[in-house]
RNA sequence: GCCCCCAUCGUCUAGCGGCCUAGGACACCGGCCUUUCACGCCGGCAGCACGGGUUCGAAUCCCGUUGGGGGUGCCA
C-alpha cells in the first residue's frame, strides 16, 4: 500500500476563490482522511501570475481555513528545466513538432483516451476531437498543459481532485504524461462546479467569489469549511453541522456528487450563525474586536463592559460585522435615534406615562434585571398594556431602536445614571425642548 | 458548430433494486415560548424532468427525449 499524494494547484489570480477553496477542501480531506500528503504547487507558469503578493493571497487564505500542507511550497516559475527537458525529448522523439515558434504534441487521430473518474465514471474522448495542442510557446515557455503532466509525473502525485471545468484538458495531459513513460494515471476526481442562482459557474464578474470578502464580514474558517464540505457532499447520517474532525473521517471522494452545487449565503450565514451560537462568552467577545475597530464609536469601548455585554447579542449574530453595530448604545454618549423607530414607539398616548413612571420606579428600584422586569411590568400593569408594548418607548429611549437585546439585561449593563439621563433626554425630544 | 458533463423539494443533500407513503438541512409559511428581535420547540408547504425498456419489484440499472452547464487560447 503506497500513500496517497496529493496536490492543490491553483493558479495565483488574485483572491482565492471559492470554488479553489472548495477544490483545496476536499484535496485536503482526501488527504488527512487517509492519512495522505498534500502539497500545494502554484501554477504560476504565466509570467503575470509570479508576482509575489499574489501567491501571499493564497496562503493566506489557506493558512486562514487551516488546510495546511506537507512540505515547501512547488513553484512551476522554478521547474522550468524539467518542462524544457520534456519538451525537448518529445521533440526529438518527433511525438512534437515546431510550430510558428511554438511547440505543438502530436495528437493521433484515432483512438480514444479514457480514464475512470471517481465522481463521474468513465470518461472517454474520441482522439480525433482533439487538436494538436501547443506544449511550449513561442516564448519558450511551458504551458499548463506540460507543466501539469510534468509535475504530477515527477511528484508521484496519486490522485487529481480538481474542478470539473478541467475534465477536457484532461486527455491531453494523458497523453504527456504517456509521452512522458509513464505506465500508470493517477485517480481523478473532478468535483462539480460552484454555480451561482442563474446556474452559471461562479465567475468574478457577477458574483462575489472572493473568500475574503467572507471572512471579513465575519464568516469563521471552521464553518466557512463545513458548508464548502457540503457542497458536492452529504454525511449519510443527515448531520451537517458538525467538527472538522469528523467531517475528515466521514469523507470519501467516492461519495461525492457529479452536478452543479448553488452557493447559497443564506445556509452559509446560518452555517456560521451555529458556530457563533457555539462559541464561549469570551471567545465570542473577542471574536468582535476586529469589527469593533471599525465602529465609529472605537475610541470608547471599555473592554470589561464589552466582555459583559457581547453575550446580550450572541444568537443574534450570524456573521461577526453584525454584532457591533447592535452594542452602540451601549458605549455612545447618546443613542442614536432611529426616526421611524421613535415615530412608532413614542407617538403613543401611554409613551409619555410609561417615561414618567419608569423615570420615578427607576430612580430607586433594586438595579437589578429581575426587579428592572418586574418594575416595568408593573408599570404596563397599570396601564393594561403588556409589556411587550410598554418597553417599546423605554427601549428607544435608551438604544435607539426597536428592537435589540434583551432590555432589562441593557439597562442593568448601562448603569442607573445613565439609563436616567437617557430617559430625560427623550422626554425633552418629546416634549419638542 | 464541435467535444464533454449533469438531472431527488426553491436551494444543499440522504438514498447506491425491495427498509421510500422519498429522510434531513437552509429558505418560506403558521403556532408555541417571550421584554423587542433573535434563539429554541412544534407543525406546514414542497421533489425523484419526461418517455421507453430491464426486473416479481426502480428515485436507484440501460436507452432515448427535453432541459441545464462546462470546454473549445501560445489562460490556467
Amino acid at each position: 500500500m503506497s500513500t496517497n499524494r496529493l496536490r492543490f494547484a491553483p493558479a495565483p489570480t488574485g483572491s482565492l476563490h471559492l470554488g479553489s477553496a472548495r477544490t483545496a477542501l476536499f484535496n485536503w480531506l482526501t488527504a488527512r482522511g487517509t492519512e495522505g500528503q498534500l502539497i500545494l504547487r502554484i501554477e504560476d507558469t504565466n509570467a503575470e501570475l509570479t508576482r509575489p503578493e499574489l501567491i501571499d493571497n493564497i496562503y493566506r487564505s489557506l493558512d486562514w481555513l487551516q488546510i495546511d500542507f506537507d512540505g515547501e511550497p512547488v513553484r512551476q516559475s522554478e521547474r522550468t528545466d524539467l518542462y524544457n527537458d520534456a519538451v525537448e525529448r518529445w521533440l526529438s522523439d518527433d511525438l512534437a513538432y515546431v510550430d510558428d515558434g511554438a511547440v505543438r504534441f502530436r495528437v493521433p487521430s484515432e483512438g480514444t483516451t479514457s480514464w475512470d473518474d471517481v465522481v463521474r465514471g468513465k470518461v472517454v474522448f474520441e482522439n480525433e476531437n482533439i487538436e494538436d495542442f501547443v506544449v511550449r510557446r513561442t516564448d519558450g515557455t511551458a504551458t499548463f498543459f506540460t507543466a501539469n503532466a510534468v509535475d504530477d509525473f515527477d511528484l508521484g502525485i496519486t490522485h487529481v481532485v480538481r474542478g470539473e471545468d478541467l475534465v477536457n484538458v484532461t486527455p491531453k495531459v494523458i497523453m504527456l504524461r504517456k509521452a512522458l513513460g509513464a505506465q500508470d494515471l493517477p485517480t481523478f476526481a473532478h468535483l462539480p462546479l460552484i454555480v451561482n442562482e442563474q446556474r452559471k459557474k461562479l465567475s468574478k464578474r457577477r458574483d462575489d467569489v472572493a473568500l475574503e470578502s467572507y471572512r471579513d464580514r465575519g464568516v469563521l474558517a471552521d464553518a466557512m469549511i463545513n458548508y464548502l464540505a457540503l457542497l458536492g457532499w452529504g454525511p449519510s447520517d443527515d448531520i451537517e453541522v458538525r467538527p472538522i474532525e469528523e467531517i475528515v473521517k466521514l469523507f470519501r471522494l467516492e461519495d461525492v456528487n457529479p452536478s452543479p452545487a448553488m452557493f447559497d449565503v443564506k445556509k452559509l450565514e446560518a452555517v456560521n450563525g451555529e458556530y457563533i451560537r457555539s462559541m464561549e462568552y469570551e471567545e465570542f467577545s473577542d471574536a468582535l474586536l476586529p469589527w469593533i475597530a471599525d465602529q465609529p464609536w472605537n475610541s470608547l469601548v471599555d473592554r470589561d463592559q464589552l466582555c459583559r455585554v457581547a453575550p446580550l447579542v450572541q444568537e443574534r449574530t450570524r456573521v461577526l460585522a453584525e454584532g457591533p453595530p447592535q452594542l452602540d448604545f451601549f458605549f455612545l454618549e447618546t443613542p442614536e435615534i432611529d426616526q421611524s423607530a421613535w415615530d412608532k414607539a413614542m407617538t403613543t398616548a401611554e409613551a409619555p406615562l410609561i417615561l414618567d413612571s419608569t423615570k420615578t420606579a427607576f430612580t430607586t428600584v433594586d438595579w437589578t434585571v429581575a426587579a428592572l422586569h418586574e418594575s416595568l411590568r408593573a408599570i404596563g400593569d397599570s396601564l393594561g398594556m403588556k409589556l411587550g408594548k410598554a418597553q417599546a418607548p423605554v427601549r428607544v429611549a435608551i438604544t435607539g431602536r426597536l428592537v435589540g437585546p434583551p432590555l432589562f439585561e441593557s439597562l442593568h449593563a448601562l448603569g442607573r445614571d445613565a439609563v436616567l439621563e437617557r430617559i430625560v433626554q427623550a422626554q425633552n425630544r418629546l416634549a419638542g425642548v
